[in-house]
DNA sequence: TCAAAAGTGTTCTTATTACACCCATGG
DNA sequence: CCATGGGTGTAATAAGAACACTTTTGA
């Protein structure tokens, strides 16, 4: 205790590094599984497409960073986002050593407005199977984010955030054979989905449909909730492996 | 193309932090999880109980430093080890602003020799339920990646790290049973793990037990490695909610 | 001979799978 | 009246849960 000054490091000592926060913003649109992208407006990468990503400042936490950024690039307000991962190879940069933090969000892309600014030129929503090239390192650290998701997507109700208010059994289908890349038996899709007491049958029907119209469905809202919270295993994919296992998940972080 | 150099900012003009790693190295013995901790010979936290952690360098990866970093402290070699999540908040460091990455690993302790240098005076295992107390945030890191921990062993096949190589049935038993902090039922234990195909029965047995000795078994490696590539679903714990669902994973890394 | 842990099967219940036809609407 | 997607049930199989007694050894 006597000697703390004398033996304390000060941290200049040691190596620094800038740091970024990246964004990896989940969509759904009718079938497809899309994600947010920025058309850069500053080198390195100008005029490439790029996560919506920057700088953390000094005085920030990089969970706040996070939503900053997003919001100054894309216009996207109020996501909620969770940390993936970091990236941090000395070379994912080409000026020199910058560490990253990737976080995800999943959202419906209709409530949102996306208003490019700062270093973004544009801000789209792109169907994830179209996407072949990123700036940086960018691509592999979707490809991170989308495994995060499908992971996800088995062990917590997925949905809530990606479709409207009022959605189908089909379109709730369609997010999950989107996610999990399968096709999933619509009989059984339905007697699971609506055996867990999940959602609530809104009595409407869709309209000016050239086919039978079908029902609308909300989430129940506490439900959800509390389906999050406990973290029940939910898997929606079949005819895998005969070695599948009854599986429950407690945690409620992926 | 033409004015690259003139909208290029240098990477000097954002905040530059130092930045860490941690690694968090469970070990398990007799019947208890435990994780190994260094005791810390320098400020700030001088000889408080910490993760074995230090800097990132200048001209090295992420991953190669938490590997450095362990075996400089603890004199732990050739660790595998995983990236579970980075820790920024702003005052997580009584020095200063450092970011620290988050390693993890599980390793059989009987396998290795601890060695304590640099920064740390001691490196021992302790036991998990035993930790109430650590440097820095260290508790929440330690915290984090136990979740990681429980929710890896119901997808990917866990022990092959953890155990010697000969142990017994019971010997699994229980170290699913210190992960999962649950009880399980013997029989059904034994019915799953040995539908598996994933041991090899020795045909030999203990010696000097006071009771019965038990069969030794040994892991089928490329059973194992099978497993751990294609991540079926492995939940043994039991009676936890009628709402479980069968599930299977694809993905590798949890 | 006792204490301690090893080892072993069955029954009941629940969940998963595979599978095909009629229905309601708009054009 | 036709094309389009909506909506529905059952039987067979597989997996999980609950549960108690006998065996082998060293002390």
């Amino acid at each position: 205790m006597h000697n703390q000054k004398i033996t304390m490091l000060p941290l200049d000592d040691f190596f620094k590094s800038p740091f970024t926060v990246d964004n990896i913003i989940f969509g759904f649109d009718q079938d497809d599984l899309k994600v947010l992208l920025i058309k850069r407006k500053e080198d390195p990468f100008l005029n490439k497409w790029a996560l919506p990503g920057y700088f953390v400042k000094e005085n920030e936490n990089l969970d706040d960073a996070a939503v900053r950024v997003l919001e100054e690039l894309t216009g996207l307000k109020d996501v909620y986002l969770e940390q993936v991962s970091t990236f941090g190879n000395i070379d994912r940069h080409p000026s020199g050593r910058v560490i990253t933090v990737a976080y995800y969000s999943l959202v419906a892309i209709q409530d949102y407005n996306v208003i490019p600014s700062n270093i973004a030129s544009k801000a789209e929503w792109v169907k994830i199977k179209d996407i072949s090239e990123l700036s940086f390192d960018h691509l592999d650290i979707l490809q991170s984010c989308f495994q995060r998701l499908k992971r996800k997507v088995r062990v917590e109700p997925i949905g809530f955030e990606l479709l409207p208010a009022k959605f189908t059994l089909t379109d709730l289908q369609h997010l999950y054979e989107a996610i999990l890349e399968v096709k999933l038996d619509k009989r059984n899709f339905r007697k699971k989905i609506l055996s867990m007491d999940l959602l609530v049958d809104l009595e409407e029907v869709q309209e000016g449909v050239a086919h039978r119209p079908a029902r609308l469905y909300k989430f129940y809202e506490s439900k959800y909730e509390e389906f999050l919270a406990k973290g029940l295993v939910f898997d929606l994919s079949e005819g895998k492996s005969k070695q599948s296992k009854i599986s429950r998940s407690v945690d409620t972080d992926i």
